[in-house]
DNA sequence: ACATTCGCCGAAAGCGCTTTCGTAAAATAA
DNA sequence: TTATTTTACGAAAGCGCTTTCGGCGAATGT
């Protein structure tokens, strides 16, 4: 089954393929009897445009390429997933296409970004969960290619991004907390070297020193970013001497496993200690108990940082193009007041 | 910042670009001598093949796209994004892209396979949640274009599919149900023109039947495969004048929703109502309570369905790729003995 | 009546790469 | 040494489409 070119289209015609191209085109110097000609014909054949030849011909790629780091991500992760289906409703609603890299290693990470702004198969990239200081930015930036990050490296004013309040919705979180009657907040964070982690580590630091509470690096966790990782910090503290009456945490899959981690030792979240999640993950409502967390919506944000994408795209200016929005605190069962008497 | 071409090299090699062509792409009549050269140049210049160029000129895409079905579905469900990490893993391992093509409604649907397999854009694809009767499928097949499915449709001889054993995973789990003393046990499905639907439902008649149970449709009910759904549907279930002592479900997201719903009414999942999930879902450990499952592993899918279909695209013969897997039974705390007493 | 503009289409080059074919020069055979 | 095979590369066509340019006939102007 041969595809129909638009060779041939125009010998059904009687036409040349530059007339009938212009014509599928929408150039003005085409008569409207002969587009429509040309339209009809075209259905009939059921001609579809080679986007190998048209974008080689054009070098409009038509595709947006979502790169996400190599190291502590999956594409599984709710957070990665939702924000994919928003990008994807985006660059669809324009008949673009999608394409997901998702790339092992630091090493394969460059090469991949290289080969893909070199490649010609994509028109631009969104970035996600940057590091503070990130070479694919540089790069991206240096072969001046159309990009948009999630999130933010740390020096952000001359490209595009979409992020969070990172600090102030940690800010948020723990003066919540803090309201509860909290002094002692465990904090388990992410890999430094993301600076939404940073981030949030610093909102964290801020809360504490607003609350007149004292700096105690041995509450802090830093560890992987899944449920896991998260159950074994939480174990470290509830096991410890002094353990924490709260557990602050950047990502709701690892308050996930703080949860678990807690429900083993027979105490009850909400109650015995509390704690608070970050992304506002849809299925936080039904964990045990539901999930109290700073909520950021990614299916909103995947299509904001399309449709920026798609603008710089077209031209816009990428500095134009910074959005910072606020994350919200959704109230469920996991904070409480803080017990007169701990636990123990 | 021009992307440097073949001619560039070629200019630099002072070489056609026919013999530095050959030279990178292993052709045996290019000495060594050469070939060292144009690489390492190549490598110096930073060269990148146009791959549009490259397609427009043999015909290989080298790239799949991951097709899924319109409604009740979305990439932001754990089950797709699993399965897409896997194909991922394959797919890059070889160098190539991979794109997810979701659409919104059924005409869509059509068109944007028709245009993937007519534009070039991808070699071949890999198609989710198959309906009884799969328009799509006829479609790919008429062009005889390469691709696989998860799952298989009513007539799946003629193609080449990965597939779990989906009769003989709900008779397993009715079984254990049956063998826990349950007799009446509510059915949550999914809409019956899936297959996987379909399937499983005819697995619940069959084992009911092998166990003497009769068939009573009240307490089957078709939902949408997500949490909400579930929970309604069970709620409909527990309030209704002889509800069930068990639920099986056709997926986690459901049972998940079931589980809310038992929650709601002061009831507790494994004691006074069992229930079972299909899928295995990770997050089914943190579930209150931890969610008893079938399980059948999403990214290992991925990746074999993935490799099933480059294979097929190098000129594999389709019927050879047929695979069918087992779910396994994942015990964790929703199954319990059947209450002698209903808990009414 | 002429010149002039406009509408509409064909011709042709080019996007960057692959691949077949032909052919010098070098190597082997005679 | 001459004839034959190899080796190593260049020439050229082609993949399917876009886009600039040029020019014909028809419509307008004066």
């Amino acid at each position: 089954m041969k595809r129909t070119t638009l060779k041939d289209l125009a010998n059904a015609l009687d036409l040349t393929e530059s007339t009938v191209s212009r014509a599928l085109n929408g150039y003005a110097d085409i008569s409207s009897r002969t587009v429509e000609r040309v339209q009809s014909a075209a259905v009939e054949l059921g001609y579809k445009p080679n986007q190998n030849a048209r974008r080689l011909a054009t070098g409009v790629a038509e595709a947006v390429a979502y790169v996400i780091p190599q190291n502590h991500s999956s594409l599984a992760e709710p957070f990665v997933s939702q924000l994919l289906q928003g990008i994807d409703d985006s660059v669809s609603r324009r008949g673009w296409d999608l394409l997901v890299s998702h790339s092992r290693s630091a090493e394969d990470e460059a090469e991949k970004i290289h080969r893909l702004i070199t490649s010609g198969r994509v028109g631009g990239v969104v970035l996600s969960r940057p590091f503070r200081n990130d070479a694919r930015i540089k790069l991206l930036q240096k072969a001046n290619f159309p990009f948009v990050v999630h999130g933010r490296s740390r020096i952000s004013n001359s490209y595009a991004w979409y992020d969070i309040d990172n600090k102030l919705a940690i800010k948020t979180a723990i003066n919540h907390l803090v309201g509860l009657g909290h002094r002692r907040i465990a904090f388990i964070g992410a890999p430094l070297y993301y600076n939404f982690s940073y981030q949030r580590l610093e909102g964290y630091k801020k809360a504490l020193a607003d609350n007149d509470i004292p700096w105690d690096e041995s509450i802090v966790e830093i560890t992987e970013m899944n449920d896991d990782s998260g159950e074994s910090a939480a174990a470290n503290q509830l096991d410890s001497e002094q353990p924490p009456t709260a557990f602050m945490c950047v990502s709701d899959t690892q308050a996930i496993g703080v949860l678990a981690a807690i429900r083993a030792r027979g105490l009850t979240a909400g109650q015995d200690v509390s704690v608070i999640g970050y992304d506002g993950l849809k299925i936080g409502r039904h964990t045990n108990p539901p999930l109290t967390t700073m909520s950021q919506p990614q299916a909103q944000s995947g299509r904001e940082l399309a449709d920026m994408l798609l603008a710089i795209i077209d031209g816009d200016d990428p500095t134009k193009h910074q959005i910072l929005k606020r994350a919200e605190l959704v109230l469920r069962k996991t904070d409480g007041p803080a017990r007169a008497n701990n636990y123990h």
